[in-house]
DNA sequence: GTCTATATCGGGATAGAC
DNA sequence: GTCTATCCCGATATAGAC
């Protein structure tokens, strides 16, 4: 692994652990056992590291929220049921995320230092909102009930999506990732819950079994 | 005005003009003409500072939320419609919020300096769900059905509460005050829809002629 | 209470040898 | 590519006069 890639991974499970603003660059230094000469030489101070990152993740979530949902590389079945493609789509989004956590801990600081980061987080919402209307459209079906603020929800999703983990943490400190991210997917979906009439019932019970499945899955 | 009342009234503007980071005590002494000697006489270090404005922000906030909806000394006309009241309240709440906006744009980054800002937002947390408990009782009110996941609304609620501002800058950037804090307020209102049956086109229009008015009436 | 002056410290950044 | 050494600077913090 070149010394570039390990600096940013580094960096990256540094600002997570530590918080961005408690790290400096010769924190990252130390962590690698480099001089802080060297990683100068390599990315020109923590400007151009949180950049990096940042196109990192931007590169990688625009992937995962332009994946269709009945993508067939997405899902090794594709016999399942619209709830668990759902439930599969939003796990590994707030995986990748969770990755880059600190991203999320204090992203306005970070869109107001680095223009970049800004329009990046723009595009991402955007791109979080058409994801979460697809997913809207895929759980709903024909059933999809023609209500005129379908709209609100829609924005209510992609707002928690975004600040699911910043919320999860605040209310329940020191829970473990699987927990978060499962719990933070059960909400996402319970958004569609109120729309699905008849369907509801069985709707929640569906959800309560895979968050269970999952919980017990990674807990192997 | 006393010293320490002018200073913490400065470093709050400039933190939320400027970013909590960008702003030194430096800064804030510049900003009031006064030395750096002497704000270190009234408050040791910019740490002290952050924790007197929190202390403020919390006492300030948990009075409002703990104010029930039906507070006569909250509302000059008792004959106001359910959602006009809850209009006002939520309204007043978010705008507590906007004044202490610096808080909400890194609030981890702030809990995890300062453990007492980690308790207050914490408490604030529990205190915005049961508020947005209260809100959804009030505006359901008999008609409130007994879904097995209201909770679920609940907490989607005291979310985007908490992190609207955040949301609403990133996505809607420089839009200004009134603006951002009506739309709030409309969306928070908009999660009582799906539950409310044949009265959700009134709702609906109660909303959106509200907001109007409340935009028509803070431009003038 | 308020000022000026100064001390201290840490992080960002570069030069030049190896 | 990597190291050592060093510089620079801004922010924090204190001392002591007024």
């Amino acid at each position: 692994m070149k010394t570039a890639d390990r600096i940013l991974e580094t960096a990256c499970a540094l600002f997570n652990e530590e918080g961005e603003h408690n790290v400096s660059a010769s924190d990252i230094a130390i962590a690698l056992d480099i001089s802080p000469g060297n990683l100068y030489y390599h990315f020109k101070g923590k400007d151009a590291i949180h950049l990096a990152l940042f196109t990192r993740l931007q590169r990688e979530l625009v992937g995962l929220l332009s994946t269709p949902l009945t993508d067939p590389n997405l899902f090794s079945d594709n016999e399942d049921s619209p709830v668990m493609r759902s439930w599969l789509f939003l796990t590994v989004i707030i995986e990748k995320m969770y990755s880059y956590r600190y991203l999320y801990e204090s992203p306005s600081d970070l869109m107001h230092r680095y223009p970049e980061i800004d329009r990046g987080f723009q595009r991402l919402s955007r791109l979080k909102r058409a994801a979460c209307e697809a997913l809207v459209n895929e759980l709903l079906g024909e059933t999809r009930p023609s209500y005129p603020r379908l709209d609100s929800t829609i924005n209510a999703m992609a707002l928690t999506l975004t600040f699911w983990l910043s919320w999860d943490r605040m209310v329940n400190p020191g829970d473990k990732q699987d927990v978060i991210i499962h719990r933070g997917v059960l909400q996402l979906l319970s958004f569609c819950a109120p729309y699905m009439g008849s369907e509801q019932q069985s709707f929640y019970e569906e959800c309560e079994v895979l968050y269970r499945e999952m919980l017990a899955a990674t807990n192997t």
